[in-house]
DNA sequence: CTTCGCATTGACCATCATTATCATATGTTG
DNA sequence: CAACATATGATAATGATGGTCAATGCGAAG
């Protein structure tokens, strides 16, 4: 298995960018912590050795080449994670307590059930479908 | 069946809020227009009637009235739309051009399906789970 | 009908996340 | 090394949203 920087070097290098030491920091971060991260906790995760202008700068262009994928979340920030492509297909567990979203993945039973409802979803709207995601609220164990 | 004003009605005043004309003007706007909508379209959707500043007190306290669910989507912009209580449970349809997004439901069967997955996502990690959605992104037939 | 109390309203300002700007630095290529 | 493109970081600007507060209006009690 080829690493992830190399994949997401080769992959910036195929766009003529580089793949410099802070991207390679922000893309570090996003692998080792699970769940999509605010820019504040992406700046933590850093040892805020990285500036925000540049955190926000960088993490813009990263969702650009694909590299990374955003969300809002109900707490008014961004939220971002590696692409589906370099983390895999995942759905999301949200706290609306602490605000905390985990990754989940499914069964290969139940997300090719997923799968089959997307396509007759698709086929009844007329929607060329690219993704899907499950959305899960709840309280987690600590709140 | 009971009529959605007066179901409103009726719960805010059983919290000694009022259903006052610019409540009643935002709750038509999201009971007119399918899918969740930005607060500029409700501005929009009300002709402009309700200023801004109201407009966004109104809609946080329909909110915490739980009238109105808040959701977040890609474009960094809160979106409402009516409780599940008022609007049926459904998911969403995401157009990554357009930015529309569209309710959709599924089978009772698939419904079922779904419900049985998160029931043992919840039972897996121990969240105590309150709400689910699926959200299926790809391009409208218009775009 | 009048008064009183409280929820509501709207204008204005404050705040916070995010983006733009721009001069400087750094890496790459010939 | 020269020449050029990309990347960086400090700062200022933007834009959505929340807070404040005086004015308004509805509903209950007398």
């Amino acid at each position: 298995m080829v690493g992830l920087h190399s994949k997401v070097e080769k992959s910036l290098n195929a766009r003529g960018m580089r793949y410099t030491s802070n991207r390679k920091a922000l893309v570090s971060a996003l692998d080792h912590i699970s769940g999509p991260l605010t820019v504040d906790q992406i700046y933590q995760a850093t040892e805020r050795r990285v500036p925000f202008s540049s955190i926000y700068r960088e993490l813009r262009t990263l969702v650009d080449a694909e590299v990374l994928s955003l969300h809002h979340s109900a707490d008014r920030t961004n939220r971002f994670e590696l692409a589906e492509w370099l983390a895999g297909h995942h759905h999301h567990l949200v706290c609306v307590q602490c605000m905390l979203i985990s990754d989940i993945s499914f069964s290969s039973d139940a997300e090719s059930q997923v799968a089959k409802m997307v396509k007759e979803a698709a086929a009844a709207t007329g929607y060329r479908v690219t993704d899907h995601r499950m959305e899960i609220e709840g309280l987690c164990p600590d709140c």
